[in-house]
DNA sequence: GAACGAGTCAACACGGTGTCGAGAAACGGG
DNA sequence: CCCGTTTCTCGACACCGTGTTGACTCGTTC
């Protein structure tokens, strides 16, 4: 009896061996295709099962919804994030310039690889819970890992004490997120996408190493 | 021929004179408490017509739509806020820091008056253009005119010299809209409700007022 | 070659949106 | 008082998107 893995993947629905494996694939290429073209809102079940060359109920057999479709997709853009940030760890050697700087565009450039996918993500997280909570653990990943950064800055005395690290964290997170939600989607007003990168980090690098006037 | 005033009311749909003016009235009403209540994607026009004690149809003779009614609401929101934010006109006498945070009080409380219209407005951005529009409209007012604030800050010497002065105005309004809706939608991570206008403040502050070492 | 599981889809049930056309009710002339 | 016009109302419909069911094919395995 080999490898009996009881392989419920993290989040797919069968147990996939054989070769309806391309038809997953095929799926989560059309969402990819579609995505660049149109907002989610726009694409129906019935466009992936069609792009990928089988009928709607088809459709079901390989993903539970539309979301799952997204879910899964995220799930790649994560993983590569994660990665990407954990090798631009926060704060190297050559000072704090330099690595805040290296963070912010880490974190950029990863999302920017990927810009109609993370628009995808901000649309269906109105609706849909566990995308939610997918976009919580990233953005709380990231918080937390920047708070630990800002109490190390402030313990060698490179920072002056202020708010909370963690608070400090959280905010400057949302600016970065909101930032790049609006450069990427192209509505309303925005800083010009060759200029948000170094403008965000001075925001930065003033509300953690600055201090504010007393009145 | 006596005022023929061609009065297409801003986003009405009928000319309105008679007493079906209490219907409009109690759709409204009905989509507010509806929204308390649950999410804007949850609320069907039928909950909304019977809400107010018509049929489906009739709905359609008041409103074009279940957004022509949140815009509607909207717009009386929106009408508040301008109010609201030209009293508090941007730095009073009292010094910068009471200044800025006179305005990002007045901000946080002018929507957290309507939280449940607020977390509507955001979940209708992603799918609506002329939700969409109106929030850039709401949020390019509020930038420019932070923005002219900092340039008279810097032009009195209070100031240091720093990014341009639109670009830090608009992603310090993305970091406030952004905690603003993390806040109330309770959502993911966010700073205490109590302390978040403390914090985001700070990171005004500084950002306005501080320098970013130079390395 | 029977039994099994993977894969496939036509047809259905359902729930939401928006429209149409036939009326009822309100109101001012003539 | 009846008559036309305007306001208002809704039953019935057409449409679209979702998700499910049940039957059918096909390759594998014993």
């Amino acid at each position: 009896m080999p490898e009996t893995v009881s392989e419920t993947s993290p989040r797919g629905r069968r147990a996939a061996r054989p070769s309806g494996d391309d038809r997953e694939l095929a799926i989560l290429a059309t969402a990819e295709r579609l995505l660049a073209e149109k907002p989610l809102s726009a694409i129906s079940v019935d466009d992936l099962a069609r792009g990928a060359g089988i009928s709607r109920p088809t459709f079901y057999f390989y993903f539970a919804s539309k979301d799952a479709v997204l879910l899964s997709l995220l799930d790649r853009v994560v993983a590569e994030a994660d990665a990407a940030t954990l090798d631009a760890s926060l704060l190297p050697a050559a000072g704090p310039r330099a690595g805040w700087r290296l963070a912010i565009t880490t974190y950029f450039e990863t999302f920017r690889a990927h810009r109609a996918l993370t628009l995808a993500w901000a649309e269906a997280r109105s609706t849909n819970a566990e995308i939610r909570e997918l976009w919580a653990r990233v953005f709380d990943d990231w918080a937390q890992r920047c708070a630990v950064a800002i109490d190390a800055e402030r313990a060698r005395g490179a920072a002056p004490p202020g708010p909370p690290a963690r608070d400090l964290a959280v905010l400057l997170t949302s600016m970065n997120e909101r930032a790049l939600y609006a450069t990427f989607s192209g509505d309303g007003p925005a800083v010009a996408e060759s200029a948000v990168v170094d403008v965000l980090l001075e925001v930065w690098l003033r509300a953690i190493y600055g201090t504010a006037p007393a009145d």
